[in-house]
DNA sequence: TTAGATGCAAATGGTTTGCATGCGT
DNA sequence: ACGCATGCAAACCATTTGCATCTAA
C-alpha cells in the first residue's frame, strides 16, 4: 500500500561522463597492469587522466576491495596524490557505469564500491562496518515468488549481518 | 582486506528513550485497537502522548506498511495532526527499539520503517522505490558459508530489485 | 583548439541534536 | 511538581552541483 512519488535519487545524471562507449574488449587480456588500466579506461570511453589512473591503480592493484569515497581519498593522499572528493565521486560513478565497479548500499549512510563486479554476496561485520565477500552463495537455491506482473527481477541482493559471537 | 575504522553512525544513543522496560505482554490480546496501542506503548515504557498515539494509529491501522519519516509526517498532517520531523524520527526509533517496527535501509539515502516485524524479505520496485513484502521466501534454503570465527550470523537480508519488464 | 575533466566551495537532503517549553503521571 | 516529550532551528554528514580553470587528444 505504501508508495513513494519521487523517482528520486537513484536517477543519477552521471554528471560529466563522456559518451560511455559500449565497452568492447573488457575481457581476457591480463598483462601489464598499467596497460590494463589504460585499456579499461579507454574501453569505458574515459580519458586516462592523472586522477583516474591513480584511482584505478589504488582500486585494482590490491585485489578485491570494498571502499568508500572517503577511504579512497585517504589512500590517495597517503600515496601523495591529492584528488578532490568531488572527483573521487565522479570517477567512482563513472567506473561503476562502465562496469568496472559495483555500488553497494549497506546501512543507509555509507556507499561502498566493490572492485569485484562478479555476482556475489556479502557478510557485513556490524561492529566495524567491514564487508567480506561471500564466495559462492547458492542464491539460486532461493525459491522466489513471481514478481508482480510487468516487472522482472533485476538483481537479488543478499547481505548477511554478522555480530560478535556471544561466547 | 578493506576495513572501516568508525564504529560510526549505527550506534544511535536513542536520544531520549525512557528505560525501555523488557517488553512484557506484547502477545495475543487483539481487542480494541485503541487499547492495544496504549498497551504497546506501555509495554515499551513509552508514555502515550498525543503524538505517539497518532503515529501508532497511522502506522498500525492500515495493515503492513513501509514508511519513511517524511511520508509519515505527510500522513499525520493529512490527518490534521502536526508533528515535528524530529519527533517523528524519535518515535520511529523508539518504536523500533521496542520491537514494534523494523528498520530497513535500502538504497543509501532513505530509511524505511516496516510495520511487519516478522522475518520476511522485500521486493524493491526500482522505478518508484516502493517496497513489497515477499511472504515466504525460503531463505533457509540458502546454504551460507561459515561466518568468520568469533562471529555469528545476526540476520540475513534479501532484497530483490525489480525493474520494468522490457516487453 | 576544444570537449571533457578537475577542484573548490556552496548547495542538498535526510537525519540528528541543543535547548527551552510542554505535558503525562 | 518531576521528568520524560516535543518542537524549532541549527548542526551534521555523505554526496552532488555550479562554475571557472585545466588538460588530453
Amino acid at each position: 500500500m505504501s508508495s513513494l512519488e519521487k523517482p528520486s535519487s537513484k536517477a543519477r545524471p552521471s554528471r560529466r561522463a563522456a559518451r560511455p562507449r559500449p565497452l568492447a574488449s573488457l575481457g581476457s587480456l591480463v598483462g601489464c597492469p598499467f596497460h590494463d588500466l589504460r585499456m579499461k579506461l579507454f574501453d569505458a570511453g574515459l580519458r586516462p587522466t592523472r586522477q583516474r589512473l591513480a584511482l584505478g591503480w589504488l582500486l585494482y592493484a590490491k585485489g578485491d576491495r570494498h571502499l568508500t569515497a572517503e577511504k579512497l581519498q585517504e589512500e590517495a593522499q597517503a600515496s601523495r596524490v591529492s584528488i578532490s572528493l568531488a572527483t573521487i565521486y565522479n570517477s567512482l560513478h563513472q567506473f561503476t557505469e562502465a562496469g568496472l565497479l559495483r555500488e553497494i548500499a549497506i546501512d543507509g549512510t555509507r556507499t561502498y564500491f566493490d572492485t569485484n563486479v562478479s555476482h556475489h554476496d556479502h557478510f557485513l561485520v556490524e561492529e566495524t562496518n567491514m564487508l567480506i565477500d561471500i564466495p559462492q552463495v547458492a542464491v539460486d537455491l532461493l525459491h522466489l515468488p513471481e514478481p508482480p506482473s510487468g516487472k522482472r527481477i533485476a538483481e537479488v541482493e543478499v547481505i548477511v549481518r554478522l555480530r560478535d559471537d556471544a561466547v
